[in-house]
DNA sequence: CGTTTAGTTTTGTTTTAACCGAACTAATTG
DNA sequence: CAATTAGTTCGGTTAAAACAAAACTAAACG
């Protein structure tokens, strides 16, 4: 009774979670519902690799957008396979934590360098076509300018401490 | 002649810098692509205030949709507008640069700490059901956690500095 | 008080995203 | 080599996003 109970809030707890990480997976990493959702699955499984067939079952879908998912989740690294002889499935696991986490830091610091070019574009423009609004602007965006460099120093530390400890 | 071409060149880079940094606006704000376009025109504007029908002049598109974008920039808070006694009309301009990057920061710094949340529970839910996979995964998430920390430090700071100047 | 003006609302249209079902393929197995 | 297995591919459906056209409204101007 208490056993069953308790196994029963796993599985409350466990379906509610992949439903949040889900959620948070989908804007994070710009995947679809269900591809985030067979992630979360894959973090939380207990077991050492999932089938095919598993991740179907757990997540109620049909096999071809699980193979979508799947596929997609593994050309963008998320997650990869292996395979024991004798046996023709496929077992899915995500990606190493750290390689991973740092595809997304790396991720992180293009678009924090995309953002800093698209500024400087403004800037220049504004400089040489308005440059009354340039004189207006000046210093004020001296805090924003600033946190941008600041983060991505904390990017660049954090992807060479990573690459250090990954080789 | 070289009047002609260095306007034609001004008009150009415009055009060019426009669809950049609509594309930006569109993937950093979450707004639709004509929203973004509309914004960034309001940005490199040389009059102080841009009407409705400049808006759609500029941008050429229907009038429904600038009213639709229009107000989804001002609900969002990235755009204002003033108005001239004796004129109907209204002049939009983007809203103060530090209020609307502070804006940002907040919503950057929610982001953040709904991440910690989710792994949070991940860690929490693991440790309870998965020992095993805790065991090993020990540790392992240090420098992302770390990571996490020194960039919602980095935030809070930022978002503080703003404060402190804006009033 | 009718008409112009400035913008809104309502009702499509088009495009894209996300998923499914069913037919297919390629390897394996009895 | 027939049948099963593991997964892919190829339409098709549904829903939502992004935009437009045209009718509408509310103010204000002559």
């Amino acid at each position: 009774m208490q056993l069953i109970s308790r196994k029963m809030l796993k599985e409350e707890s466990k379906r509610q979670l992949i439903e949040d990480m889900g959620i948070h997976f989908e804007s994070q990493y710009n995947i679809p519902p269900l591809a985030a959702r067979i992630y979360a699955g894959l973090i939380l499984s207990e077991e050492d690799g999932t089938t095919f067939e598993d991740c179907q079952i757990k997540r109620q879908a049909s096999k071809s957008s699980i193979s979508t998912s799947l596929n997609l989740l593994l050309k963008i690294g998320m997650i990869t396979y292996f395979t024991k002889s004798g046996d023709r499935k496929r077992y899915f696991k995500t990606t190493d934590k750290n390689a991973f986490f740092l595809a997304k830091l790396e991720e992180n610091l293009k678009k924090v360098e995309r953002e800093r070019k698209i500024v400087e574009k403004v800037e220049h423009y504004i400089k040489e076509y308005n440059p009354k609004k340039h004189k207006e602007n000046m210093g004020k965006s001296k805090i924003f300018q600033s946190f941008l460099q600041k983060n991505e120093a904390l990017l660049k530390e954090a992807i060479h401490e990573l690459k250090k400890i990954n080789k």
